[in-house]
DNA sequence: ATAACTGCAAACGTTTTGCCAGCAT
DNA sequence: ATGCTGGCAAAACGTTTGCAGTTAT
């Protein structure tokens, strides 16, 4: 654990924003002038593997499209990239109802939801034998 | 309805693997060998914004980053980026139960979901006093 | 001595934009 | 004529990487 490496921690614990990398960097620099956009870009990841903080939302590094312009939901597999359909009808009841309490405690409008699960996808599953704590290990890589 | 338009959606509705702007690209060249990338850009924006097609998860631009490795869920300000915490605990059993639901009919083997709330938060509900509907295209240009 | 790490700058991949020409209203 | 659209190329954006020097074991 470099001065870098605690600092950009500090700072992220310190910021409840749901900082991007730019705003951390901003932030650490003002302890730090010296330090690097490269430094804080390394460090967020590490700390991410580590577990000392999350990054939200790295599911989909690319744009994507669908046709299918109705409510459904996505399986996403972590190590391919490959989206299908899950073919259950969404929650609806559940999810509205949360929707309601959000309005309520948070004074945000609400418009929609995503709602995603990640795994790994038949094939990536399979290929190679590996265990599933290896592949893990891989995606975490 | 411009020819090039015309078969960029078509071949989106053929692929029914949700595929990236690049693999739209390479199947709309296989009929219109001399489209550019920048036009398939911008017809599968205009097709998503008139409602043809949906962009999966253009949620966050940008990767962010919290130092509440918790389970818990955001809402995102579809205006300005900005992310808050719900503070609701995670409907744990309905997502349980739909996770093996999935593994059940998908194959895939599910490690996670995220769930997130699209809206509108309280500063950029109020500015300038737009109506929501107006909000609403606002952010859909 | 060795391994991990830094700052810096360049590279990268994806997406957007500016420009000018062409087409449709 | 006017405005939307296309191709092309360049730029922009967020992120990653190579390198040479530094720091910490």
């Amino acid at each position: 654990m470099t001065q870098q490496r605690k600092v950009i921690l500090e700072e992220v614990r310190k910021m409840h924003t749901h900082p991007t990398a730019d705003e951390v960097y901003e932030a650490v620099r003002k302890r730090l002038p010296k330090v690097s956009l490269g430094t804080v870009y390394r460090n967020l990841d590490i700390l991410s593997k580590e577990g000392y903080i999350r990054k939200i939302d790295q599911a989909y590094p690319q744009m994507r499209f669908d046709s299918n312009t109705e409510d459904h939901y996505h399986v996403v597999c972590m190590v391919c990239g490959r989206v299908d359909d899950i073919p259950f009808e969404p929650p609806k009841d559940e999810l509205d109802e949360l929707e309601k309490r959000i309005i309520q405690v948070s004074k945000y409008t609400i418009l929609g939801h995503n709602l995603e699960f990640l795994g790994l996808c038949p094939v990536c599953r399979k290929s190679r034998g590996d265990s599933l704590e290896e592949k893990i290990k891989e995606i975490n890589s």
